[in-house]
DNA sequence: CTATATTTGGGTAATTAGGGTC
DNA sequence: TGTGTCCTAATTACCCAAATAT
């Protein structure tokens, strides 16, 4: 399965709030507030591109200074 | 390469307070330091890596076969 | 078509962020 | 210098039932 466009893969809520360990209907609500951009299914289900997400994840990480001392 | 957006599971501020047995402001303020790395959501909360919590937490603990000084 | 897991929607508690002070 | 506690505002988590996805 999975027609696999070419392009970027497409994530559920479950997904995305799994990765910023979060509840799903917060993700939901980043959608709403414009915070990541969203896909609509033909049913209303929201998916997520995986590369923005992944950028999204990247630019909010910040690694500590001081590793080991 | 360690990536930056994959690896462990994430800890809420709360989480870590506990394993450390500190209040949460005081994680916010190592986050804040940059003794510690820390992921934020688009809303603003902050989560943590438990591997470089526990990692932490192993440098801190005064073992008798570990000579932090 | 049936069945299971996920997502949606609204509303309310709990947690967190930030500044200031001890 | 580091931590705990005060406050308010914002964000997030969990409750429900119905609809959608696979």
């Amino acid at each position: 399965m999975t027609s696999t466009v070419a392009g970027g893969r497409l994530l559920t809520p479950g997904e995305v709030a799994a990765l910023f360990r979060v509840d799903p209907k917060t993700v939901t609500r980043w959608a709403t507030a414009g915070r990541i951009g969203s896909i609509r299914t033909p049913g209303g289900h929201r998916r997520f591109r995986e590369s923005e997400v992944n950028q999204l994840l990247a630019e909010l990480t910040t690694d500590a200074s001081t590793p080991t001392a």
